[in-house]
DNA sequence: GTTATCGATGATTTCGATTACATCGGAGCG
DNA sequence: CGCTCCGATGTAATCGAAATCATCGATAAC
């Protein structure tokens, strides 16, 4: 592959000069830009990105982070974000991490070693070489946390407010006429779950049902919605509503509620959150919280590149707009 | 940041032995090791990429261009490259294309610059700087397709065998005693969608139900699962089962089954493709064709990296095994 | 007419690591 | 005792582009 002095030397100029046509083609004349364009062309030159990076110390890129790519939730918060850092001359490094602390590490000393530019985690821990990283640089850190929010990690972030999305979600049922509400958690060490555990359990005292409410604990994949939905059903007095934290486990519930010869929404309302594209073709269709997952995607990069270009220098929690999206999975209970 | 030369310089010896540390330490004494690491740990020195990736020519990254992320198939796919790249020390760099020729061309721009050791693409075109670095570098250049196989192209790829996959599902029709079969195929211009056809077609010869066959042109989406899937019931004559080329528009082909008061698979059987991991959670439960997708991904990187280490010098175009998997979404035609 | 100014371009240093080659002291051998 | 060889380490060239500073001719200003 040509390199820049092979340019310069066919085109007749300095390397200076070829490199001013890519960088600041104003400051050269539009006679000698021809030249080098065409020796560009004749070559097929294209400037070697490890020797520019390494002079400007940037990649020009961005690394992602996610607990699970195969999560259409997550999927497509990367579409958005995929698609707001390419319009900003980024790229994307993916890291699928499987929720494993190992490969957050790995990736974490990716960063370290300047691979990329800036981070966006999608999960809800911060690495200690990391968390020490944020800790000297401040929020200048270029270090971004998408859906989730834990104040203590001192990073910006962009996500709904779980906990009033949440109590959204039960308050729901119980203008419908529910007494007896489940819901399936996510693991509770993530905010995500707790916050929206607390809206949960808050909209319950408020209406004077907590002594009724059940809770039960996933990981938000479809089958741990199976198992728990599944322990809430068989308890005695069992729920006429379920609100599950995710979309997946809301489809295991209904394998479920199914399994028991129970029909939704009938017998039992079924509420999801997330609003995945498949949330609308199940059947019956998913009412669900939806979230705005490119909308974070966007502002997570938007965040980022305001660290990168130093256009902010304190930490900025952006709280994005949810919906409940009331479908046919719901109903008031049967007399 | 700390260099290699402030590590140098806090342990007392040269820049050559930091390096060898870290690249070969079998060759420098214990006791020169000891003393360069604490240095290291005493400045948290990570070695520059930029630096140490202009210097090999080689970035340990492997760029994987995907139609659409947001997909469950493709992103299980990932989910393998992403897997076999960090086992084997590299780590992917995601291009999500939409579909668009635009922005497969803005990849190919980035994998010329070298922003990559390795190409993987999960759609259907190469764009036409890459096909001529192909013709100029034979089956060496480190590109490969994944999923799908079209010869004239000239690079390695895995994929299973669509052809004998798709005749073998609509077989599986036949057999149960169904004569009016409709299919809806993904676009044509993909060599996936194109061999299926050729394998239902045949089938449908081998049966002589070809003239009963009726074909309707999707794009993989679930929407158009419910337009296509609904123009074929609307037809007069309606097929009694239908298949479709994934499992997307399987799922909209239920719907709109559903919306014309018809029962799955009662009065419509239904067959999908992919066997996502949703497949199993629809109702009925999809009966579908099992792509090794995580496989696929895994062989993929396996390709890849046979050419990088040139370990190979040979074209290699991997099939892998595909299996019908039986659901409740397909039964005999009611009498 | 001399000098300050400016636009266009060139010469050269720099980024931080890798690596071929050089060096040096000690062991082994005749 | 002198020479070779080898293991351990140092010296310095190198990768390819960016950016600083220097240069040069021409124009403008006084």
């Amino acid at each position: 592959m040509a390199t820049i002095q092979d340019v310069a030397r066919d085109a007749g100029v300095s390397t200076a000069t070829v490199s001013r046509v890519f960088s600041a083609p104003e400051l050269v004349l539009e006679t000698t830009r021809n030249k080098v364009m065409e020796a560009v062309n004749r070559l097929g030159y294209e400037p070697n990105f490890a020797a520019k990076s390494l002079r400007t110390l940037r990649t020009e890129k961005i690394l992602v982070t996610v607990p699970d790519i195969s999560n259409p939730f997550f999927s497509q918060v990367i579409r958005g974000v995929e698609e707001a850092a390419l319009a900003a001359g980024y790229s994307v490094l993916l890291g699928d991490t499987r929720h494993e602390e190992t490969r957050e590490e790995q990736y974490a000393a990716m960063f370290r070693r300047k691979e990329a530019d800036g981070l966006i985690f999608l999960g809800h821990r911060l690495p200690d070489v990391l968390a020490e990283m944020v800790a000297a640089k401040g929020p200048r850190t270029p270090i971004v946390n998408g859906c989730e929010f834990r104040p203590g990690l001192a990073v910006s972030s962009a996500h709904i407010d779980n906990e009033r999305a949440a109590a959204e979600a039960v308050e729901y049922l119980y203008t419908l006429g529910h007494t007896r509400v489940g819901a399936v958690t996510g693991p509770l060490a993530s905010p995500i779950s707790s916050d929206r555990l607390n809206g949960v359990l808050a909209a319950a005292q408020r209406h004077g049902r907590a002594s009724a409410l059940r809770i039960a604990i996933g990981d938000f994949s479809i089958e741990s919605g199976v198992r728990q939905a599944g322990e809430l059903l068989d308890e005695p007095g069992r729920p006429t509503a379920i609100f599950c934290f995710s979309d997946e486990m809301a489809m295991g519930a209904l394998e479920a509620i199914r399994q028991r010869g129970l029909r939704c929404p009938e017998d039992v309302s079924l509420v999801g959150f997330d609003d995945i594209r498949f949330a609308q073709y199940l059947h019956p269709q998913l009412t669900t919280v939806r979230q705005p997952k490119e909308q974070i995607g966007h502002e997570v990069v938007r965040l980022l590149l305001d660290i990168l270009a130093d256009r902010t220098s304190t930490l900025q929690n952006v709280t994005l707009p949810h919906q409940l999206v009331v479908r046919s999975s719901t109903a008031p209970p049967s007399a």
